[in-house]
DNA sequence: TTGCACGATAGAATCGATTCATTTGCGAAG
DNA sequence: CTTCGCAAATGAATCGATTCTATCGTGCAA
């Protein structure tokens, strides 16, 4: 493993020069940057960047803690944060939370240690994020969502907003007796979810009884567990809400077991689209966030704030950055006006007498 | 930000002493440890990372380069090597190299700069793993495939047995027009499929029309060229093997497409199995890999090779490591004997007269 | 009482880069 | 011909840990 003093004797400069050259200083003189080069091109050098970061206090890598990396979510988003970074010379420590603040307070603990130059976190119902001492180890951008009260930089879904259309869609086929399985309430994510779905009935007099609102936890079981409980309701909702991707997998298995047809007897929208859910019978109406891009975004946003704590003339460096992005609402097949379901249900019949 | 020589002041004893506490070394007396450790509390103390892993010339840092974030095979392999490595000490900086060989050596180069003490590697298929080079440079161990000829270490599915049983699952339902939509075959895991599945044919003598054999790229819009092909062709086959989660995809949008019913006109079993396939419909026959477990049994290698060449007396670091995982097949409803086929067909005749 | 051995602590060198303070070298001006 | 100034290159200090070597102090034996 060779070194810059390698490189400096081969050469017949100084460490200084060779360091020069690697930082592509402009007063190296031509003919030197050429030993230079040659010389490190016949060793294969590869500067150390450990050593580096020690002496400039800088990593150029920066952590980031998600709750599941198995979810398609949050692979999206990773894969934008990763290009993103990557584009800029930096790398990215990955950390799975699995929703556990212990684990999240050890990742965290762990990356200062580290010196990751900043943290992108998706943060848990009792996240660390909030305590200020974390705050003064590094900057940190919040992705997903925020928990309640929290004042620092974040970018998310404008799930208010992404609700309330999507739930508009679903009044404006005709339903009124709407269901909504939501998830964790103490984080923005779960609860805007609910608020947006609130203001859409409120303003076309639609009642949301007590029992058309389940609260999950945004986990499969949940979804299915709040599924089987609103469908066997005397009076089943029409059309049902579901805040995530894998309450709505629950959802789908209480809907297969009960033998209730979507959309026939039940109209379903889902939060969060995937690759996989146009393939689904029937093809899921979703609302898709905008995951790649809130990667990118999460990236640039801590960058910037990387850059400005390095200058720290400027006090830019306090400034607030949040985020919030417009969702697309995918209309596919399984939200219908609640009116078909009685000419499909007819039809249904005409098919049993048949067999 | 407080350094070694803060708390060794503090403390009132030398920084060797502190040091000594930190990496707790048993020549300490007890006195002395609990004036260190009351003098980091103080400060909130956290030893600088880098500072030691130059020193020490290890850096508890693996690298982890993969094809794709957003497949669901690799992220639950993204967890298992996540959770080994966390409860070793170790972090991970994941890499994306979009299939891309360019990216991946440029990956691969940056890890080496960052001095990350081994690499994880789904290698492209002209990858740089197999020069010796790169080889010097850090410990390798290949993640779900290798490039023929390759002799390193490697821990993958053994796809050729997984190839076979499903092959023979077809068979068994009685289907003798088979088709496969394989990978890329200068690759283990597409030439091991495809020779699994010829070995399955041949020993019950059923022919391989070329026609049947289709070669994708395990990217989705191959699966859909390649099934498109293959139920357009005069005799089409009556079971296709379609040798990723991707291409199955694809594959479901050709049949979509053209009509074709599954699993009434066709049966799909697919390779790679994930949390959705369950709620496709018809839910799907696929032969599931372990993925978590080949993610944690490719740390665990990588951690012994790690282990072996720090005490490097032994020469235990030269041997190789490959292991082959078995997988499993989870038959569902998307392959059934071709006999129903014509049964099933009838019945669809039935329905469209009523209507 | 003195000397020796040994365990515990201290001090300084080290890892490999960057960077500050100097020195060197060269050309122009006096 | 000397000197001044500026650009280019050098050497040493530095980042914050670990670790080697030296020192200190205590207890035991002669």
């Amino acid at each position: 493993m060779y070194t810059i003093r390698d490189i400096a004797r081969l050469a017949a400069v100084s460490v200084a020069t060779v360091s020069g050259v690697l930082n592509n200083k402009p007063t190296v003189k031509p003919a030197l940057v050429d030993r230079v080069k040659k010389a490190m091109d016949a060793l294969d050098y590869h500067p150390d960047q450990v050593a580096r970061s020690l002496r400039v206090r800088r990593t150029c890598t920066v952590g980031m803690v998600i709750a599941d990396v198995t979810n398609p979510f949050f692979t999206d988003v990773i894969r934008g944060v990763e290009k993103e970074a990557q584009s800029n010379g930096y790398s990215v420590i990955l950390c799975d939370s699995n929703e556990d603040p212990t684990l999240e307070r050890n990742y965290l603990s762990m990356l200062f240690s580290r010196r990751v130059d900043g943290v992108l976190l998706v943060p848990t119902s009792s996240t660390s994020a909030q305590e200020s001492r974390i705050h003064k180890r590094f900057p940190i951008v919040l992705i997903d969502r925020v928990p309640l009260g929290f004042t620092g930089d974040a970018i998310m879904t404008d799930n208010f907003s992404a609700a309330y259309d999507g739930t508009r869609h679903l009044i404006d086929l005709g339903h009124r007796q709407i269901g909504i399985i939501t998830g964790h309430l103490n984080l923005s994510n779960g609860l805007d979810r609910l608020e947006g779905f609130r203001k859409a009935l409120q303003e076309e007099n639609v009642a949301l009884p007590d029992k058309y609102l389940q609260q999950g936890d945004f986990q499969l079981e949940s979804g299915y567990r709040c599924g089987l409980k609103l469908m066997q309701l005397p009076i089943p909702p029409t059309a049902i809400f579901s805040c995530n991707n894998k309450m709505t997998l629950g959802l789908m298995r209480a809907l297969g077991e009960l033998h209730v047809h979507c959309p026939e007897a039940v109209s379903i929208l889902g939060f969060d689209d995937f690759e996989w859910s146009a393939y689904f019978t029937p093809r899921l109406t979703t609302i898709a966030q905008p995951t790649y891009e809130m990667g990118r975004q999460a990236m640039q946003i801590l960058l910037r704030k990387l850059q400005s704590t390095k200058n720290d003339g400027l006090s830019e460096g306090s400034r607030v950055t949040v985020v919030k992005l417009k969702a697309e609402l995918r209309v596919r097949d399984s939200t219908t006006s609640p009116a078909t379901r009685r000419d499909m249900q007819k039809e249904n019949a005409a098919i049993e007498i048949i067999n």
